[in-house]
RNA sequence: GCCGCAAUAGCUCAGUCGGUAGAGCAACUGAUUCGUAAUCAGUAGGUCGGAGGUUCGAUUCCUCUUUGCGGCACCA
């Protein structure tokens, strides 16, 4: 019979099978009350579920984390209950708990309107208040099929269809209403409480297949009370103010319009940031043993067509023509960067060779797929690939993966996601070649003490990726830097090096970038920053502001030998109180805003505050031009304070 | 590309149950020269995304279209 441990290492014995719920009770008629479900040896399970042998037991209250996914999983439920009640004849199909909230996907006709979000939100609030018990019942697979076509649930008895034979086929009832579900579930509908609320509609096909029907998918997000719920809808609200795209704007940064779809007008404080960060790069690249290079945009099809990419994506590829010539705007500089190696005969003296480019890139991406910069049909990638032979690809993406980080934390990076993909299906080259090629990229990401994630079958078709992603302030993830192994391109393209004992030898080829599209890396800032751009980076480092008309003069003077030392500086001479000056240009996110009244004028000076509203005292132009310079070149890690 | 929603002044937005539109900020003019997040007054500013239709009359209703937004699918 059983006993059953504790999560604080007591034990308990019992003559006969108990509920979870049972042995909440036997502890406490208080833990009785706010049990919601167990975890019995690690797996969660309803209240109600019977433990027969020996087991360690924990009680999950809405205490605990697991709470929350418990919680998320009934609105879900709750939100179809309260739809099918409202809507007859819609279906239902899937309905999980996701970060922050749930979903459901409903087959139905009529498309749902915002407004019926309201409706099924009162209607999901009057079910909580049924507080119905929910109920786990095992049915027969072929009596589930059965029923839930006879009531018209074609996805259902699709889904029962699908689950492996001898798994229990375990359906949740709460009042009339019933699904088929793994569960655990709360005991019931009243335990979700009021913490939830349905966010947005969209459309999402179903099994995720674009293949198949598009279904309607209606978003939720619970929590365990009002309280937190409304200081999430807080974070949410927070976060939009990070919006690069208004930001963006607000800043003056860079523009689009219906003109030029997926494409960006950067005005002139979006473009210094541009430059910014690409003289930071072609500095590092130097420094790294890569060569700069520049290839053409517009090149014949009959090149990526023996690249193989005309076969693959030339849907999504710009066109033109001309003379009886077609031509493809360049999506990819890869094979513009084999042609440069491919002049003149290589040796393996020669290699590593790592050929960079600013590559400015065009691809026609999905319209539905736009998204501010983060998601454009023009940008430039820092593009590199690196051509060596098989025994220094270990070298490199080590390398490769020091230059990275190293970039990442000057930008003030830290957390980075990584993962890493290997072989796909459909893939060329033999199994031995990916086993070498994958186990180089796992040890060196492991050499690194680096924590990433295995994304099997997730490789491009030459060869296997590591792809390093950041989120951005709605979390959303944005992949940023690239490194994959290519076996396949270097010889469809003929490039060749003369390995040591004087055979001709097909180089491989390593496809890297860091920043990514420099267009997203520029949103991902933003947002990160909340356009607080670091000093090294800020489009107007300074700006110098006079209190009345009689400084004009000093003004000029000193911007003139502040700009002399490489600080992008302005100055703002309107006639405007200084008040309303500083507000302004705290507003454009200027690092330094340096004041100059009668006092600093006579003594050649500036009264300097910074965006954050701290006042750093008065001092020469000379002492702020150097810790200006400090600031700049340490990437931000040594900035101006206040004098003792 | 698919589903849904949206588009009004330079910006942020209100509005018209069909009778050619309004606020704040910005701009312009004038006054003010004022020391750390908005000085005051005045002036001007719109084919209400584009095309077509219904109507005596359309920014408003309908159709198409473009772009954007939120998802889904996609992402060399």
């Amino acid at each position: 019979m059983p006993t059953i441990t504790l999560p604080d290492g007591s034990q308990r014995s019992y003559e006969h099978p108990v509920s979870v719920g049972d042995v909440a009770a036997d502890i406490g008629p208080g833990l009785a009350k706010a049990a919601l479900a167990g975890r019995v040896d690690g797996r969660m399970v309803d209240l109600s579920h019977t433990i027969d042998q020996d087991a360690e037991l924990a009680i999950v209250t809405s205490r605990d984390e697991d709470a929350l996914e418990l919680l998320r999983h009934d609105a879900a439920h709750v939100m179809a209950q309260a739809v099918q009640e409202l809507y007859p004849g819609t279906q239902v199909t899937i309905g999980p708990a996701i970060e922050d909230g749930f979903y459901y996907d409903f087959a139905r006709d009529e498309p749902f309107t915002p407004e019926d979000l309201k409706q099924i939100e009162a209607r999901m609030q009057d079910i909580v208040k049924r507080d119905l018990p929910i109920q786990r019942e095992v049915w027969d697979r072929e009596e589930a099929i059965r029923t839930f076509e006879s009531i018209g649930e074609k996805y259902k008895a699709e889904i029962i269809r699908d689950i492996p034979e001898g798994e229990a086929i375990s359906v949740y009832r709460q009042g009339d209403w019933f699904d088929v579900c793994r569960g655990p579930h709360l005991p019931s509908t009243g335990r979700l409480g009021q913490g939830f609320k349905l966010t947005k509609l969209a459309g999402a096909y179903w099994r995720g297949d674009s293949n198949n029907e598009m279904l309607q998918r209606i978003y939720g997000t619970a929590w365990r009370d009002k309280k937190e719920l409304k200081a999430y809808l807080k974070r949410l609200e927070e976060a939009e103010k990070r919006d690069h795209r208004k930001l963006g704007k607000a800043m003056d940064l860079f523009h689009t319009q219906e003109e030029a779809p997926g494409m960006v007008f950067w005005h002139d404080r979006g473009w210094q940031v541009y430059l910014g960060i690409q003289d930071y790069i072609r500095d590092k690249l130097r420094r790294h043993g890569y060569q700069e290079v520049h290839t053409p945009s517009v090149i014949d099809r009959t090149l990526w067509e023996k690249s193989g990419h005309w076969e693959k994506f030339q849907d999504m590829m710009f066109t033109t023509h001309s003379e009886n010539r077609d031509y493809a705007v360049k999506p990819m500089n890869c094979p513009a960067h084999i042609q440069i190696y491919n002049h003149g005969l290589k040796s393996y003296r020669d290699l590593p060779l790592r050929l960079a480019e600013f590559g400015s890139c065009h691809r026609n991406e999905p319209s539905g797929t736009l998204h501010g910069l983060m998601r454009v049909r023009g940008f430039v990638q820092d593009d590199a690939h690196i051509f060596c032979t098989e025994s220094q690809i270990l070298e490199e993406v080590s390398a490769f993966i020091d230059l990275l980080f190293e970039v990442y934390r000057d930008f003030g990076f830290e957390e980075v996601l990584i993962k890493l993909s290997t072989r796909p299906e459909q893939r060329v080259g033999d199994d031995t070649l990916w086993d070498k090629a994958e186990q180089a990229l796992e040890d060196a990401l492991n050499h690194k003490h680096l924590d990433w994630e295995l994304q099997p079958g997730e490789g491009a078709f030459y060869g296997p990726k590591i792809e390093f992603s950041l989120r951005d302030c709605l979390n959303r993830v944005w992949q940023l830097g690239t490194i994959q192994l290519d076996f396949s391109m270097p010889a469809r393209l003929g490039a060749a090096y003369i390995a040591e004992d004087g055979s001709k030898q097909v180089p491989v080829m390593l496809h890297r970038a860091i920043l990514g599209s420099l267009e997203r890396f520029i949103g991902i800032l933003i947002e990160h920053y909340e356009g607080r751009f670091p000093t090294w980076l800020a489009p107007v480092q300074a700006v110098l502001l006079n209190i009345t008309d009689r400084q004009a003069g000093f003004v000029r003077q000193a911007e003139e030998f502040l700009q002399n030392q490489g600080i992008r500086v302005i100055s703002d001479l309107r006639n405007e109180k200084i008040g309303f000056k500083i507000r302004e240009h705290t507003l454009q996110r200027v690092p330094y805003l340096l004041v100059i009244g009668d006092r600093e004028a006579e003594t050649g000076t500036v009264a300097v505050r910074t965006r954050g509203g701290k006042d750093l005292g008065t001092m020469s132009l000379e002492t702020f031009a150097e810790r200006l310079a400090a600031e700049v070149s340490s990437h931000g890690r040594i900035v101006m304070h206040v004098e003792d």
